[in-house]
DNA sequence: ATAGGGTTAG
């Protein structure tokens, strides 16, 4: 009997049986058989279970068949457990794993290095990283091409490009695959110069290059938008027939996309043969990105009408859209549509959420949803911090940033725009001064021009605008349009006209074709009553032909955004509304409001200009906001241009008199304004 | 029998 059931065992046993083995019950079956078996499995039989196992996920059975077979435990045995918490994320079980292999004495081999090297680059432990690779030196394992290559890809995911570049330099052999982890390295790390650099050395020392390096070199050129070099590449690919791989696609379309040049990209999507969920959400966060709101939803729903079932990428790639206009409510209905589909705990949404909800007015939301994250990203920290400091709660951002810090976090230069804008909102030279030097002192940061553009405004905003002009002169790089626009606000604001004049001249010679710039040089002017300059800016501007952009407010009652312009007179409830703003009017002139007449506007008769100012776009929002939602409801409202002086005046009144609160965005910050007083204080 | 590099996203 004994006999026959070896027989029929020794088919059935062989290790590629388990290959066929889909499901974990098949596996289970085959495992119990073998343990039926009379003879111990043979160790070749082990390794395929411990690994079979690992690929379904099932580590318990995993561990398991490895404590079954105790006679001969050797390093093939240990690196296929390791596998297994590889291919399952348990990465620091791996290690684990290890640290019990060396502990019953059994000495890890070459396979064993690439295995541990990718455990630690995968959950960034850089520090056990480095002492894999010591061991891997000690045991004369490091000249290993295999274990030389999973070296690179973790000093390069972890930012260590000195490291990985020394690797690459020490190594013997060199194949396309340890160039191309020299290469991703580089574009992973947003250096896509020296990507190109290896690249070019590549073809020059008669690399192979493959469809991996033709990948790194598209994502490289869609790094620097250099167009140009990107279709000569396309071109190429076309030829080469690489054009078919989906991931190649995704590279070129993501290309187009961020060169600004979406109609390509929605060409070549257009040409994919077949269309995954990443081509997708790459085409929908593009659009997003662009501005195109309407678009990305188009897009969102087209996509699960082809059948495909959006992730949190997906959703998380429309949020920058819905951010950005600002509606609470369509934010609220994306968050909804993130809960009903189980996507409300994916990192990258939860994120875009706290961007969305802090620029649609609502921080207490933006708040609850960041103290949720479990595991915040660098990105959630800033996102949080930048929410505060554009509402005008420099002191909550700065100490959100501390905890930050305290939680051994490091920021990067995003966190720090974030920081620094929050200072200069609010005034906070003296901080702002510090944090600018501690960029660079203590996290290594190298100020860009828009950690400059901060500084300047911080500056010029709080009229040390001779500090914001040396600042502007000690500059690495040339001043923006951004810098010189950010002097010239301050010198509105301080009504410096000669500087303001210098500021603008920059801004024309570098052809700014902002509107903006010019009405605020025309607004200094009129402040200092130089009427004819009013007069010569304004036909500038018509030479030009620049229009000042008509500003529009716009409110949310229920799910229906309600959009104004100046004396707009088109809304069905048109009588009641400025039936209301009257009776508004009233109130606060009773209170103290006079109306800001100087600034705003000029050539015209006071009871003129009083009329002109009572039907601005804000005010028509804020009577519309108090006649159509409950007492004590704050007001959010939405402007497109800055705020003007006197509605930022007459909403203070407002608030005071009505006893609401009043959130109001413009162009570049917000404005919360609650009895009688505005966090901007009135500084913006 | 066990090992290395590639696509989107705040």
């Amino acid at each position: 009997m004994a006999c026959i059931d070896q027989k029929n065992l020794q088919p059935f046993v062989s290790p590629q049986i388990f290959d066929s083995c889909k499901s974990l019950k098949l596996l289970k079956q085959s495992h119990a058989q073998i343990l039926k078996s009379p003879s111990p499995p043979n160790p070749k039989l082990t390794i395929k279970l411990v690994a079979s196992y690992g690929k379904l996920g099932d580590l318990d059975s995993a561990v398991l068949a490895f404590d079954q077979f105790p006679q001969y435990p050797d390093a093939f045995l240990f690196n296929s457990l390791i596998q297994a918490y590889n291919s399952n994320s348990l990465f620091r079980w791996s290690l684990e794993i290890y640290t019990q292999m060396l502990n019953s004495g059994i000495s890890p081999n070459q396979y064993t290095f690439p295995l541990l090297v990718k455990a630690c680059s995968s959950s960034f432990m850089l520090r056990h990283g480095t002492q894999i690779h010591g061991h891997s030196v000690k045991l004369g394992f490091s000249s290993n091409p295999f274990v030389g290559v999973s070296m690179i890809d973790m000093y390069m995911k972890n930012g260590e490009i000195e490291s990985a570049r020394l690797m690459f330099d020490g190594m013997l052999e060199r194949d396309v695959v340890s160039w191309n982890a020299l290469l991703t390295g580089y574009t992973q790390n947003g250096k896509p110069e020296e990507a190109l650099g290896v690249y070019n050395r590549m073809r020059k020392e008669g690399v192979d290059t493959n469809f991996v390096s033709i990948t790194n070199v598209i994502n490289a050129c869609s790094q620097m938008r250099f167009l140009h070099q990107g279709k000569w590449i396309h071109s190429w690919v076309f030829k080469t027939g690489f054009e078919a791989d989906i991931i190649i696609g995704t590279a070129l379309l993501d290309m187009y996309a961020n060169s600004a040049d979406l109609g390509f990209a929605k060409q070549i999507f257009e040409e994919m043969i077949t269309k995954d969920l990443i081509a997708w959400n790459c085409l929908i966060s593009c659009s997003a990105q662009n501005g195109l709101i309407e678009d990305s939803f188009k897009l969102f729903i087209e996509m699960q009408g082809s059948g495909l079932k959006p992730n949190g990428s997906s959703l998380a790639g429309i949020l920058p859209a819905v951010a950005r206009c600002g509606a609470l409510h369509l934010g609220k209905s994306c968050h909804g549509f993130a809960i009903r589909n189980g996507l409300d705990l994916d990192e990258y949404v939860m994120t875009a959420l706290i961007d969305v909800y802090a620029k649609s007015g609502d921080l207490i939301a933006a708040r609850r949803l960041f103290d949720f994250i479990p595991t915040k990203s660098v990105v959630a920290w800033s996102s949080m911090i930048a929410g505060y400091g554009s509402h005008g709660f420099c002191a909550e951002a700065l100490m959100l940033f501390e905890k930050m810090l305290a939680s051994k976090f490091k920021p990067n230069y995003i966190t720090y725009i974030g920081v620094l804008s929050a200072c200069a909102h609010s005034g906070f030279v003296k901080e702002g001064r510090e944090y600018f030097r501690r960029m660079v002192t203590q996290h290594g940061i190298i100020p860009n021009v828009q950690h400059y553009t901060c500084m300047v405004d911080m500056l010029a905003r709080a009229g040390l605008l001779d500090e914001a002009m040396d600042l502007i002169k000690t500059m690495p790089t040339e001043p923006s349009p951004g810098i010189w626009g950010a002097l010239l606000g301050g010198c509105k604001i301080h009504s410096h006209v000669e500087l303001g004049k210098f500021a603008a001249e920059r801004l024309f010679e570098l052809n700014s074709s902002d509107p903006g710039f010019y009405v605020l040089l025309s607004n200094i002017y009129a402040a200092a009553n130089m009427w004819s300059e009013v007069r010569k800016m304004r036909e500038l501007m018509r030479e030009r032909g620049l229009r000042k952009p008509a500003g529009w407010s716009s409110i949310e009652i229920g799910k229906k955004v309600h959009c104004f312009i100046s004396h707009d007179i088109s809304h069905a409830d048109s009588n009641v509304i400025y039936q209301k703003l009257e009776e508004l009017m009233e109130e606060i002139c009773k209170a103290g409001y006079i109306p800001e007449t100087k600034v705003v506007l000029h050539d015209v008769e006071d009871d003129v200009k009083e009329d002109m100012l009572r039907s601005h776009s804000e005010k028509l929002a804020m009577a519309y906001g108090l006649l159509k939602t409950a007492p004590g409801t704050p007001i959010r409202i939405m402007k497109n241009l800055r705020t003007c002086e006197d509605c930022h005046v007459a909403a203070k009144f407002i608030s005071k008199v009505t006893g609401r609160e009043i959130v109001l965005r413009d162009a570049i910050r917000f404005h919360h304004i609650k009895e009688g007083a505005c966090t901007c204080r009135d500084y913006w």
